[in-house]
DNA sequence: TCTGGGGTCCTAGGACCC
DNA sequence: TCTGGGGTCCTAGGACCC
């Protein structure tokens, strides 16, 4: 059996050319966030030495020009497209397996003629029907489907498809791959290697299991496996229910006043929820964390978190809002400016069957009710968009309430997206428009 | 002025048990 | 005065990934 993984190209960044042709072939970068950084690059970006990363207002330094176009991130559209690639390649291949947003592992058991010949083929497929371009590695592990895809999207004479199928073909690869561009050597333990006298991938794999086990562990051993040959990291790792679920974001302007972090917690919280009820599980643990400005250091810092148990294993809106608030209260600190705060679940479960608190009185009427009204809440948002309905505690406070409707939740608003391309598959109202 | 978000796994150390 | 050996579980922090 063989292992593939598809890998799509600079995806953020093309996802927006898909509805902008005219930018083919031009400087296109997609912000994080607020606009914050910049996280996806087109090949003409990464040409002018734009590093991933970079904070959007030190673009100038390296585009004094102004040539690169600038978009801020539209994760509708990128999860819709990214659907859109994965069934594509569901239905060529044996079995799937999500790595994330923009990468699919996957296997092939056919013989060998044919597996090369159906993974070679995906590119072309998924980048017709989809307009995403993608790259393909073939191997015997992840780890080397990894690398194969590596060379794959490097060298334009692969065509986006690169297979590791011989001992000639591995000898070399290993000799050509550095090893801090092997999955799962880090930033900190290429130093440790490179101390040890180990630059390239070969001479990783040429150390003993002792040396490799003594110098990175475990993790250093599973790698150091998959690179000869031998499949060591799990499948089900990759697909896998969340062991945690965490909203958070930073805010374009600092909140001061704990009236105006409460809904917006409250809003993490509740996408917290919908994603739990999303995965068909419950969680144990509600945790709100909250920090201050770490780039201005003349202001106060405090950061902060606070882990909430439930008493009981819950996936209601009602119970995770009103534990991530008291949460909140409890580490909130007056005369902090607050950049960033979150909820993370965690202690998470299948829904059923659930464990029961032994000394809890669970109002098993009460029980049931929250939870009706949480997938009401789901199907009622699923049709009509997030947040059509939500909890009070969702909105913001309005001193003198005029009864002035307030239909977006806050955190919405202190959220900076000044380059946002429109909707185009999801949004009737931001459908393309074809001039003829 | 402006600096992202969401995950996983491992390790070390402490508390506790027999 | 002397104070073993072998476990488990939990947590915080670190490293890695996209």
């Amino acid at each position: 059996m063989l292992y593939g993984l598809m890998d799509c190209n600079n995806f953020f960044v093309s996802c927006e050319r898909v509805f902008r042709p005219d930018l083919e072939g031009k400087p296109v970068v997609v912000l994080s966030n607020n606009d914050g950084c910049i996280v996806s690059r087109s090949n003409e970006a990464k040409e002018m030495a734009i590093p991933m990363g970079l904070p959007f207002f030190q673009l100038r330094d390296h585009d004094p020009l102004g040539q690169v176009t600038a978009f801020s991130s539209n994760y509708v559209l990128y999860a819709d497209l990214s659907k859109r690639v994965m069934s594509v390649l569901a239905d060529m291949v044996c079995e799937t397996m999500p790595y994330s947003i923009d990468e699919c592992f996957f296997t092939l058991d056919a013989s060998h003629g044919k597996a090369y010949e159906i993974a070679s083929s995906i590119p072309a497929r998924v980048r017709k029907w989809t307009g995403i371009p993608v790259s393909v590695g073939l191997a015997p592990t992840k780890t080397l489907a990894k690398m194969a895809c590596r060379f794959a999207k490097k060298y334009k004479g692969y065509n986006n498809f690169c297979a590791i199928d011989s001992a000639e073909k591995l000898a070399k690869a290993l000799r050509l791959v550095k090893l801090e561009d092997v999955w799962g050597i880090g930033r900190r333990t290429i130093k440790t290697l490179n101390k040890a006298g180990l630059f390239t991938a070969a001479d990783f794999c040429n150390s003993s299991e002792g040396q490799v086990r003594k110098l990175l562990g475990i993790n250093g051993l599973r790698t150091w496996k998959e690179l000869r040959g031998e499949d060591s990291v799990k499948s089900d790792s990759v697909t896998d229910a969340k062991q945690s679920i965490c909203t958070s974001r930073s805010f374009a302007e600092m909140v001061t006043d704990v009236e105006d972090l409460r809904p917006m917690v409250a809003n993490f919280a509740s996408q917290c929820a919908s994603k739990l009820r999303a995965q068909g599980s419950v969680a144990n643990i509600v945790s709100v964390f909250v920090s201050s400005n770490a780039y201005r250091e003349d202001l106060q810092q405090y950061s902060n978190i606070c882990n909430v148990a439930l008493s009981e294993a819950s996936a209601s809106q009602i119970d995770i809002v009103r534990a991530a608030d008291r949460g909140l209260l409890s580490i909130f600190r007056k005369g902090v400016a607050y950049k960033k705060a979150g909820v993370i679940l965690s202690g998470i479960a299948p829904e059923a069957p659930r464990q029961l608190s032994l000394f809890a009185q669970t109002d098993f009427s009460q029980a049931e009710k929250k939870e009706r009204l949480s997938k009401l809440i789901d199907k009622i948002n699923g049709a009509k968009g997030m947040n059509k309905v939500h909890l009070a505690s969702q909105m913001p406070h309005i001193e003198n309430n005029d009864g002035k409707e307030e239909t977006t939740a806050i955190f919405l608003n202190n959220l900076r997206r000044d380059h946002i391309s429109p909707r185009y598959t999801t949004d009737w109202n931001d459908i393309i428009r074809v001039k003829s």
